[in-house]
DNA sequence: AATGAATGAGCATTCATTCAT
DNA sequence: TATGAATGAATGCTCATTCAT
């Protein structure tokens, strides 16, 4: 019978390799290495080198997504929902530095090289933002005029190159909060003064 | 004496090739052929295949750092140059989309690999446009509890997640200006509605 | 103790497998699993792959040799005895032609691959015809300028060759009988008119 | 531009190891060394490790059906044909060795493995057997009741079984005439003691 | 005896890079 | 300068065999 742990210590093992060689540099051998596996044990549990790519997004994304749902299901207001998210993710970004890089750069890769692969839990990671601007729309909170559609893609795009320069030159600037509350303020209520609003 | 219109006809083809197969899958042979020169021809003109991503990056990023510093320096007002910036971006990003693709996908692996290259050209685009929000700073039009340097990320991190998707489901549904106009009207005024912003 | 019948159907298995892959082709869980038994389960029974290989020659040529002995056994006249031996011989490939493939094919490589097997039963299987030309020669009805040792590989070779194309050209065409009798002919009068035969 | 050196020596190469090893054991780094070529070469000049094996059998067998159809040209007596084509396969196959095994052996997988060769240059060559048969028999001097079709393989089945072990046991005991002698002597006339013949 | 998960040696093939012409 | 044949290191994956259960 197939091994439970063996499976998501590979799982760990790829993730952390990936991140630190990334994937076309990442042998099989590195991976076994370092779940501490013979190399053939792997293809007991997966089928190829890009099949522990998916599902290493599959299952990381989907505990995220399933985290994150949950805290979101016990908060009401839009604009707390917003701030649950951003920080939440930044919070997983920065304690799972190898996952986030494996998300920021594999995952842009993995969409042309493998035609019908459909990041099914990436979509439904990003689509929770667009669900929380639809709902505030509906609640006269948010702004009928933006397209939650496009507004998400900002969301998650400035969350995510946020986190990409985690390991470099914005660690130890600012923290968690700091950036959170920014992205906050600017998606909020944005960048101008009162005074130019009008312009 | 190193031909000129060779160098940029290899720059050209390995624009190309990497857009279509990526970095990794891309072989010299591929350039070679694209470029409609022989294999060995490209190594007078790039030490490696390294040296090929790089310099796509450096002249190709360079031309638009170029054009784009020259259109806003037309321009005073911070509110228009923001828009200049996305508008500008977009429509290279989705004129060009080898190149698009390049800098989305690749230049996330490159910093990796090449522990000795520092995007230079790419830092210089980015820095644009927390130049601006500094200007917006001084001149009181933008808030002063803005980090340019957090905000940058932002802008261009939204810029960036919209025009991942060109190929996919954004095309057709929306204009340039449509987008760029819904990045503007969320940066500069958020997604709140006025009355609930002081919530 | 060990399982006599779980020992043939593994024998059985292997012959089918072989016949259908090739040795090489073969692998040990395809014979498994024909053989509705474990991996692990062979390794009781056998050696290794070429163990398996060597037994299924040894056993069922075994099975063969026998046979035909004891059919010969009951005939005097060595010219009958080359006609059952014939007949013999292409009915029982023709009835097992996983048998015949292997034995064609893989035969041959055996004693290249495994230096110390020296085909016990083929050798006792082809030297049956040696015996039934020198029986013949003594008692004055085959020719004494007739080498048997030679003489039992042109027979056998040309049985061999007859059966090795079975499922391919000769399908269909000629019966068993056939064959048979034109291999007798040739082989006892020879293909020369009478008239010519001076010549 | 492609050697035409070098693909000869290849074949060269890869028919000693093919023989030595077998097709399977027989590693493309051995058949480089052998041909004092880096393996890489090997794909210049080659698709893969089948089509080396197939080119072996087309262009050595090809070489062979050359010579001997312009020998068998210069001749007009049946009887003295066969004699040609026995003698001259035999001392071929005794000169080179390397290439007798490759055919005995591998030729018989190949049908099975690729599916999609037809042995072109080997139909050819055992053909050219009932080709003489049929000739024969317009002249009066074969019997009309022998199938060309069955009887060439009768004689090449002798002819390859004799061959096959020439390696091992037959080594020494005799000489390529008498064994063409003996082999012509059958076919032609049988084994049977003129007295019998009406038996 | 039987199982089948785990092992790890082995190998065909690719492709960046070199260098003789 | 330009060529492209030659090189050989590198690696994903397979599968015979082992062994804990």
């Amino acid at each position: 019978m197939k091994d439970i742990t063996k499976h998501s210590k590979i799982i760990t093992a790829a993730t952390k390799v990936f991140a630190k060689k990334g994937f076309f540099n990442a042998r099989i051998s590195d991976i076994a290495k370092e779940a501490k596996v013979a190399d053939g044990t792997i293809y007991l549990y997966f089928n190829n080198k890009y099949d522990i790519l998916i599902s290493v997004f599959e299952e990381e994304i989907g505990k995220i997504v399933a985290q994150i749902k949950k805290t979101l299901s016990e908060e009401t207001d839009p604009r707390k929902m917003l701030e649950i998210y951003a920080t939440k993710h930044l919070l997983t970004m920065k304690k799972n530095k190898n996952l986030a890089e494996v998300i920021q750069i594999e995952l842009r890769q993995t969409n042309k090289l493998i035609k019908d692969y459909r990041n099914n839990k990436f979509i439904e990671y990003t689509d929770l933002v667009a669900d929380i601007i639809s709902l505030g729309q509906k609640q006269n909170i948010y702004r009928r005029d933006i397209e939650p559609g496009i507004a998400k893609r900002f969301f998650f795009g400035a969350l995510d190159e946020v986190s990409r320069v985690w390991n470099t030159s914005l660690e130890g600037h600012y923290t968690v909060e700091q950036i959170s509350e920014q992205l906050l303020k600017i998606f909020l209520s944005g960048i101008l003064l009162p005074d130019n609003i009008n312009t």
